[in-house]
Formats: structure tokens, sequence, C-alpha cells
DNA sequence: CTTTTCCTGTGT
DNA sequence: ACACAGGAAAAG
């Protein structure tokens, strides 16, 4: 992207990045497209009137203006200039007005909540000064952190690097080029955004819906039958006790009564490390497949893998391949090699039946075990482990000449579960939308759509979706809860919190090293967050390069390979030059203030297991390991140190370190 | 019952 | 980067 001038914005501290000054406001000028602050001084050009300043579009806007989605790319973007000139011309709106109505423009999408500022301070306006995605100017939309320390929603991101853009928008930094293709969703920012708007739209909000892992203790050695399996624990064994009494063929959510373990069902957003212990809830039941069903009933859910060649994922609904077309005979799993077409047959038929239907599939997104991590990955993909994403429909399916050459089965899945995705600061869950434009389709072949009423479906009335019809009977057994097993019942401990919005605001933005609060917090380009001098500390002692030897020989020094502390991604560029997220900095000071001020006691409720402990009510004699709600002896079990999920991680990460791996 | 198939997961 | 163990459910 070449700029005509090297003229330059206010960085994030303010001050000129050209002439290092903190003009006052009156030399400051406000782009009215990206919303960047300018140094009038410093500017080439500057606009002449009250109007034209009002109107004014920076340097780096001014060639090639944001497009609204409806406009794509027919170059008809002076439509959109007339039309944010027009907003910011109207007199009768408010600053704040005039940005949601830029925001509608530009995203395409219209906010219901009328945004009423109904004075009384919420911690929502804490999070609308500093947070602001200086695109849209509203709370970031499935926020990502540039490694520069500036927050954006992915789709205006997205935009901004769709149109050859490759610095940051707020500080003009450049956007490493693995940020710009594979920009990763900051979900601590999603929690903290739609718990900030639940506390606003209902004061007495429900249940926390943030999510943490799930850690299963329940894999019976029998599981591992042969020495191997034994010794490597999960490599083969799909083993373990299944939490959930739904029969194998249930179709849809897994709700509480379902789950005598924690009477809570399987909620939107849960993770687990693997697919073994996602078995173990039920949500997807094959251990190596990725599509549950059975060709002649329909099929219950699949697993999506972040990283495909084909598969299309835009949150809400994605494209996915069926299976099969591999020879896979003798012991080759692996074989990626497509060697004959796929027919709508086993379990492409059971999607089939699924879509003929209208029967929710419950859908799993997860990253293959990659320890190069060169392939594309989805931006709504967890960073690892699996998660649950919640029901979809296939909406229609179709075949069409895949990547390989050879036919393959394709199906478009769209969102239609009750709960909010996990990657979205929305409240709500969704509601019907209109089919995406697939351009594929007018390639493909055996196209099939639903003629028929689909079984679970939209209900007006209660505003929820619902079985329409009733679900198919099942036909397998269903999983009974083992009685004995009744001591291990947990007591459903979510009620018990007295904690106001803000400090429950703030536990969320605990370091995942220290598990207090951050302090300078940073975000890895992986979407993690830390205090700044614990991320440092956990890389004392180790540079970015290495003297690599081989066989007495000295090789030229290679880049090494620096693991973030919550995922294997390389972030050594990162570690480079550390930037502090300020934005995300002023919140928490914010947050902390207001919390002081308010003065109220911290009730010292000892937080029953799946929250960290933070520096809230100071009390440490907790490890600060995320614990389950289980019984003291599987308590005791987590906090051993030396826990079965540390040493994987810890070897996944020696693991990785010795991959040569110069990315790009 | 046996055979086939599956977007694992780990060790070298 | 490569090899591969040997589970579970579908399908025959």
């Amino acid at each position: 992207m070449a700029h005509d001038s090297i003229q330059l914005p206010c960085g994030g501290d303010g001050a000129c990045m050209r002439c290092k000054v903190t003009p006052p406001t009156e030399e400051t000028l406000t782009c009215s497209i990206c919303a960047a602050p300018w140094h009038v001084g410093c500017l080439a050009s500057k606009p002449e009137t009250l109007a034209s300043t009002l109107q004014w579009h920076c340097p780096d806007c001014s060639g090639d203006p944001l497009l609204p989605p409806s406009v794509a790319t027919d170059g008809s973007s002076s439509e959109l200039f007339v039309a944010i000139k027009a907003i910011e011309a109207d007199e009768s709106l408010t600053e704040k007005e005039k940005a949601r109505k830029r925001q509608e423009l530009v995203s395409g999408r219209v906010e219901e909540d009328g945004g009423n500022g109904k004075g009384e301070s919420s911690v929502l306006d804490v999070l609308d000064e500093s947070l602001n995605c200086s695109f849209c100017m509203q709370l970031p939309d499935r926020p990502v952190t540039t490694p520069c320390g500036h927050n954006f929603c992915l789709k205006c991101f997205q935009k901004w690097i769709g149109q050859g853009k490759r610095t940051c928008a707020k500080c003009r930094s450049t956007v490493p080029p693995k940020m710009a293709s594979q920009p990763r969703i900051n979900s601590t920012l999603v929690s903290v955004i739609r718990m900030a708007k639940l506390s606003k739209s209902n004061a007495a909000a429900g249940p926390l819906k943030v999510f943490h892992f799930i850690h299963n203790q329940d894999r019976p050695d029998k599981a591992f039958t042969t020495e191997r399996a034994q010794k490597s624990g999960k490599a083969n064994a799909a083993s373990g006790k299944i939490f959930v009494t739904v029969p194998p063929d249930h179709f849809g959510p897994i709700t509480a009564e379902n789950d005598p373990d924690r009477n809570q069902g399987v909620l939107v957003g849960e993770c687990w490390e693997d697919r073994l212990e996602c078995r173990q809830w039920g949500a997807h039941l094959p251990h190596v497949a990725g599509i549950a069903g059975q060709s002649n009933y329909g099929a219950q859910s699949v697993a999506l893998s972040g990283g495909y060649d084909d598969d299309e994922d835009h949150g809400e609904w994605f494209l996915y391949t069926g299976s099969g077309g591999r020879d896979l005979s003798g012991n080759k799993r692996t074989n990626k090699e497509q060697s004959f077409d796929q027919k709508f047959e086993k379990m492409n038929e059971a999607l089939r039946v699924s879509c003929k239907k209208g029967y929710p599939v419950r859908v799993l997104l997860f990253l293959l075990m990659c320890r190069s991590h060169k392939e594309k990955r989805s931006s709504y993909a967890p960073e690892k482990g699996v998660r649950y994403d919640g029901v979809y429909r296939i909406e229609k399916c179709w075949r069409k000449v895949g990547i390989q050459g050879f036919k393959v089965c394709r199906y478009l899945f769209v969102r239609c579960d009750n709960e909010p995705a996990p990657w979205t600061s929305d409240e709500h869950g969704d509601r019907p939308r209109p089919l995406p434009a697939i351009s594929e389709l007018k390639k493909a072949t055996d196209i099939f759509e639903r003629k028929e009423s689909p079984s679970w479906d939209f209900d007006e009335e209660g505003s929820r979706w619902k079985w329409k019809k009733a679900p198919p009977p099942s036909k397998k057994p269903a999983n009974v809860a083992d009685l004995e097993e009744g001591k291990r019942t947990r007591k459903a401990i979510r009620h018990s919190r007295k904690l106001s919005t803000r400090e429950r605001l703030l536990k969320e933005f605990g370091c995942l090293i220290c598990q207090q609060v951050m302090s300078l917090p940073v975000t890895t380009p992986c979407a993690h967050n830390f205090c700044k001098s614990c991320f440092e500390a956990a890389f004392t002692g180790k540079t970015a390069i290495r003297e690599r030897n081989k066989g007495g020989r000295t090789l030229r020094s290679q880049k090494n390979i620096l693991n973030c502390p919550s995922c294997p991604t390389d972030i050594s560029d990162f570690l480079q030059d550390l930037q502090v997220n300020r934005e995300l900095m002023d919140v928490i000071e914010s947050l902390k203030q207001k919390s002081e001020e308010n003065e109220e006691p911290a009730e010292e409720e000892p937080m029953n297991g799946l929250e960290e402990s933070t520096d809230l009510g100071s009390s440490d004699e907790k490890t600060g390991k995320k614990t389950e709600n289980v019984d003291p002896k599987d308590d005791l079990e987590n906090a051993l140190p030396n826990s079965e999920e540390e040493r994987t991680s810890k070897r996944r990460k020696v693991d990785t370190a010795q991959v040569g791996d110069d990315d790009l």
C-alpha cells in the first residue's frame, strides 16, 4: 500500500506521530471515516471551511473509503461518502447517535437497542469511553486486537485489510501478515462487553455466561487396553464415563435435565481439551469422525476443524464438506488424498436427512493438532481444544468439484441457537436471518433444499427457537445415570454471587498467568491477555535467536520459537515489540476507580470453582487454577501442580519448539 | 458377527 | 515431518 505522503495521525497516546507533540483539541482533526485523530499542523492540506472540517477524511481513508457490504465492490463508494456527510451535517443528532448511524452504514447492521443514554453511568459507558472500534465508533463486535494494542470489530478490521491497508487504523503501526490474514477474536473482550450489556438490559443478570475449560477426571484405566494406549493416555482410548443422560442419537441442545452431574446442560461456549473429553459430555460422540449420525435417521452433530482448505467459516453460517472419498484402507486415517467422489451416502446422507427435516445439528469447532501454524485458521476457532458453538440448521446441500478434483458434498449451516455465539457480544441468541449468497452454488450439482417445514424453527411468539414438530424418536437406549456415582453430584453452585457488575467485569480481566486483574495488559496476536510483567517474566532467559547445531557444525542462527503461555502459537515477533493494550488498561483503571468509590466491601464469597481468584478478594489461598465444582478429592487432584493437563501442555510446548518454523 | 471408516493424538 | 496404535460406531 503506497502512501502518497508520509503524514501520520496521532498515536494511541494522543501525540502526533510526526511531530511527537500532543496537539490541543482545536488543532486536532478527526477523520469522518476511520475516526482517527490527526494533527492539523502536520497535514499537507487542511480543510478550508467548517463544513469541510466536519466531513474531513484523513489521507489514509480519502483514497479508498470503507465500503458497506451492500455495495461491496461495485465501485459506488461515493454513496457512502454522501451518506456519511449527511449524517455528520445533521444538527439534530448527538455525537453518539451520529456514531451509531455511521456504524449502521458501514457494517450494514442495525442496532436494536436505541442506545438510550439514561444518564446513569453504567459500566457500559466505561467500556464505551475507551474501547470503541475506531471505524464504527461502537463497542467492537467480535473484537480483535492488533499487536500494537488497538481493538476493532473483526469485520471493520477485515474490511480495512481487504482494502490493502497493512497499518493499524489507529496508530499506523504495521499489521503483521499473520494478524492481517488470521485475526483472532479476543474472547475476554467478548465476555466483558456482553456482561456489561446484560447488566444494563436486566439488572438481575442471570448466571454468569462465561465459560472456561472443562476437565474430566473420570477416565477409567480400563479404557487403555494396550500398553501403548496406557502410556500415551489419549491417543486411542475413546472411553471414559459419559456424563450426560441423552441417548447417542439425541438431537439439539443438551439440557440441564440430562446433566445430573452439573444440572446445567452443555452450554454454548464450553471448551474441552480434546475430542475425547468433548465426547464425555455427549456433545459429539465419535472420537475421530467429524459427523455423528445415521444415514436413515439424521445427523446429530458435526465437528468442524477451523483450518480446512475447503471450509468457509463466517461464524453464524459456514460451509462444511462431507466425509469420504479417501482411501483409508489399512491404517491410513491420515490420508488427505481424495481418490474418488463423495456421494450422499452414509454420514453425508445423514447430514442430508438433517437438512431435509430441518433438525438442529450441534456444532463443535476446534483446531487440528497442528504443530506448524502455517495452515489458515478460522478467526472463530478456539485457540486450542474443542468448543461447543450451539445448534445450526443445514439449509441446503449440494456437490461440487473439490480442490483435489473429486466431487465433495457441501452443506450450508446457519446458526439457530437461543444462546449467543461465543464470539459475539450480543446478549441474545440468533434470529432468523436471510441465507447468504453462496457463489460456489453456480457450479454446484445435485442441489438439495428443504421443502417441508423445519422441525426446529423460530417461534415468533416466544421469540425462541424450538421444536415445531416432535423430535425424532430415539432408536437407541439413553445413557442412564450411574446411581452409585451419585456422590459425585455437584451442587450446581452458581447463584451464590453477590458481586457487583464492576467486580464481575474486573474478574474477567484476570491475567492468564497470575490470575489477578491485569496491570499493564498486553494482548497477544492469538488473543490472550496477560499482565505485561507476568508475560515478560514467562520469557526471561529465552532469546528469540538460537544457535542451531547439528552434527558438530554450526548452522546459521535461526529464529527461535517462543510460545504463548496459553496456547501453542509462536509469538516471538510480538515479544520483540511489546505494546500495552492501553484501551483495555483504561477500562480496567476506570472500573477499579469506580469500584473503590462505591466502596461496597466486596463480599468474600469463596469462589466455588469455575472462576479464577482475583485481587478483589485479595485472598490467595486458592491455587488460582481453574477448578470445577467437584468433590474435595478432585479438587486436590486439580491443585497438584503436576496435573496431567499441565504435563501435556509442557510436552507440547517442547515439541513445537523443536520444529523449525519460519513463517512466511 | 466382521469389515470399514472416521476432520486423533502422540512419540520419534 | 513422519509413523502408527487398535477405539467406536456404522455398515454390510
